[in-house]
RNA sequence: CGCGGAGUGGAGCAGUUGGUAGCUCGUCGGGCUCAUAACCCGAAGGUCGUUGGUUCAAGUCCUUCCUCCGCAACCA
């Protein structure tokens, strides 16, 4: 079936995660995914390197481990152990845990980072007259507006921070090239678009890679006070681990590099395929051959977040209805570009008819028939009818569309196809019905060798199902009494030994019951509440530096009476208010668009900033700001009684 | 007019280079009894977002408009 794959090295990753928190069901899609495509491979014979890790430096751990009164590092241990821990949970098969704070990946870092600056493709750089503060980017002498920022308008000044830049610009070409004469390098198609389109078409900018304003990274070796920015970072993770040097890399680097696949996000796409190749090129380094951005599970139509009380976690999933049903659900219910969503409803109703109805099912009813009409002893095949040869090319077909399937990422499609065997086999059951031959003595033979093919086809499927649920493929295996599980085997159809014995008839997926389930669901929701207080705690804002008095009294925030309230065209967030102050009235622009429909903040008082500067946002000036309350990503605008005088000012 | 994607029976989706509209779940009816109230068969249900066009023929190509989504911008 694969000639030429056997010992072929294949090496694919997952990005590595981010250790701010533990990661929710949506997070651990990936790793899932990943090792799925990883199995199936080294099924084939492929030598298959699969890693996955954690990244753990940067600004926001820092400000984590501060909020618990721990170090960076014992932050990080605590998180990069829970991400660890729902990779075991969820049975992947990685071969390599990475971690930014490996002293060897660190090391190797930094040697990067001098390479690239010894060779002049990152250099040291500063923010001279060119920073906008209030809109956090820097600017080149061309890009600026009347010498001032092309975003808002206002003066633009020197900033004293230093910091080193990668130099993309000298090779966008190359990279334009690259990515425009192989289709293969970006899945999906419309990344890549995106990619030439919004980023590298327009030109790019150098990109920063150091910082002084946190301690938390690796030291730049030669400049002290300067961490290496996250990209070469984290990025370099792929090759640091499997042990590039500068000076020098190892065999194992020779045999596995380029990868084969990186499996992300579809948020990380632009770093992945363009900050990252270009990395490469500057060290001489061959590219990646195809980077997959897939997409995002929802809770329903939502994000998930703490905030909106919906998130789901794998390790919690699993032990409500199991490892492979997790995982079945998450490669099956994922489509290949488009966000997927979940929902209690469609994991019970894919559970249940899926892996319950038609597979398990299937399993039971043939191991149990073979064990009632035999006593368990396979059956020599003799007696054969047409429509055993379509069961078997249904077989050999389906080996065929998994192949396809997971080439192309259609990952949902190779499952849908292994349960879409299952369902053949539910058909020449039907077809067959055994148990009219059973009645008839002179049909014994015929019999068994229904239930002889039977039993052939369910190893098939057992085969196929190994990289998606490897659990069930041994439960299947185990049933089936057989040995033969490799990949090479399904190019005959006949593997299973005919006078062994097979097993005991036991369902491996039980029917889910959605009221029990639900009310195990309010439990585990009951606890898990409790627990993520204290942390919801923990991540709170921390209180600003100390004003005096005289500080605030520069602020003049009066009342206001919202007396239209629209959208701003053109822009997903914003909303402008025009707003009754007891004087001429003003137009304020607000970014809480998300948060609230035009008409239903329409008469309410508000709080607004009186004596802020006009800036233009979109088009649009505003005038002010309307004060709210944020937690987390819910927000809410303040709102006073009615009886308050519009124009009357806060003290 | 920033770039790109999508709008297909109740729901979720397939529909490569234009040639009778399919799949899964759900609903209804029937069959079967080996099996986990499971399995198999059949039926109902779609003017394939809207307008105009190309063609012998368009869900599939071009065009108008509408809606949704992603990326970018914006969040005083």
């Amino acid at each position: 079936m694969c000639k030429n794959c056997k010992g072929k090295p294949y090496y694919i990753t997952t990005a590595i995660a981010y250790t701010s928190r533990k990661p929710h069901i949506g997070n651990s899609y990936e790793i899932v995914l990943t090792d799925a495509i990883a199995r199936y491979k080294r099924m084939l014979g492929y030598d298959v390197f699969f890693q996955t890790g954690t990244d753990e430096h940067g600004q926001k751990i820092e400000m984590y481990a501060q909020a618990e009164g721990c170090t960076p590092k014992e932050y990080v241990d605590k998180v990069a152990g829970e991400i660890r821990d729902i990779c075991d949970v969820l049975n992947t098969s990685y071969d390599y845990f990475i971690r930014t704070t490996d002293e060897k990946h660190e090391r190797i870092v930094q040697k990067i980072f001098k390479k690239l600056y010894d060779q002049g493709d990152i250099y040291k750089g500063s923010y001279e007259g060119l920073y906008c503060t209030p809109c956090e980017s820097f600017w080149t002498e061309s890009q600026l507006k009347d010498g001032k920022c092309p975003d808002c308008g206002r003066e633009v000044k020197e900033a004293k921070e230093e910091a080193y830049f990668l130099k993309l610009s000298k090779y966008q070409k190359q990279l334009e090239e690259y990515i425009e004469s192989r289709p293969d390098f970006i899945y999906p198609e419309s990344r890549k678009k995106e990619m030439l389109n919004n980023f590298i078409k327009p030109g790019l900018q150098d990109l920063c890679v150091s910082r002084t304003s946190f301690k938390w990274g690796i030291p730049v070796d030669f400049d002290e006070g300067h961490v290496v920015y996250v990209w070469i970072d984290a990025l370099s993770n792929y090759i640091t681990s499997i042990g590039y040097d500068p000076d020098g890399s190892s065999e194992m680097y020779k045999k596995f590099w380029p990868a084969d696949a990186h499996i992300i996000g579809k948020d990380i796409v632009r770093f992945h395929t363009i900050y990252w190749p270009i990395m490469l090129m500057a060290l001489g380094e061959p590219l990646p051959k195809q980077v997959y951005g897939h997409p995002w599970l929802l809770f329903g139509e939502d994000k998930m977040s703490k905030s909106r009380g919906n998130v789901i976690y794998a390790d919690e999933l699993v032990k409500l209805i199991g490892v492979d049903a997790v995982r079945y659900y998450l490669l099956s219910e994922m489509p290949f570009a488009n966000d997927g969503s979940i929902t209690y409803e469609t994991i019970i109703e894919r559970f249940n008819s899926d892996l319950a109805n038609t597979l398990g099912n299937l399993v039971n009813r043939t191991i149990a028939m073979n064990n009632k009409y035999f006593g368990g002893v396979v059956q020599e095949p003799s007696v054969c009818e047409p429509v055993d040869e379509e069961l078997k090319q249904f077989c050999f077909d389906t080996v065929k569309k998994v192949d396809e399937c997971i080439n192309a990422f259609h990952i949902s499609d190779a499952v849908e196809a292994v349960i879409n065997l299952a369902k053949r086999c539910n058909k020449y059951i039907d077809e067959t019905t055994p148990w009219v031959l059973a009645k008839d003595e002179s049909k014994l033979p015929r019999l068994g060798t229904v239930l002889y093919n039977l039993l052939e086809a369910i190893r098939f499927v057992a085969v196929l199902i190994e990289p998606f649920m490897p659990d069930t493929s041994k439960a299947i295996f185990a049933q089936l009494n057989c040995e033969e599980n490799s990949y090479d085997s399904l190019n005959e159809f006949g593997a299973v030994k005919a006078g062994g014995k097979v097993g005991e008839a036991t369902p491996i997926f039980a029917r889910i019951d959605p009221d029990k389930l639900y009310a195990e669901i309010e439990e585990m929701q009951k606890a898990s509440a409790e627990a993520e207080k204290t942390i919801e705690e923990v991540a709170a804002e921390e209180i600003a530096p100390e004003i005096s008095i005289d500080d605030f009294a520069k602020v003049d925030i009066r009342v206001g009476e919202v007396k239209a309230c629209e959208k701003v065209k053109k822009s997903k967030k914003l909303l402008k208010f025009d707003i009754d102050d007891g004087m001429d009235g003003r137009t304020i622009v607000s970014g809480i668009a998300q948060y609230y429909k035009p008409e239903e903040l329409v008469g309410k008082k508000v709080l607004f900033v009186a004596n802020l500067k006009p800036v233009k946002l979109c088009g649009v000036e505003s005038q002010g700001m309307i004060l709210s309350a944020e937690h987390g990503s819910s927000l809410q605008v303040i709102t006073v009684d009615e009886n308050k005088i519009n124009g009357s000012k806060l003290c």
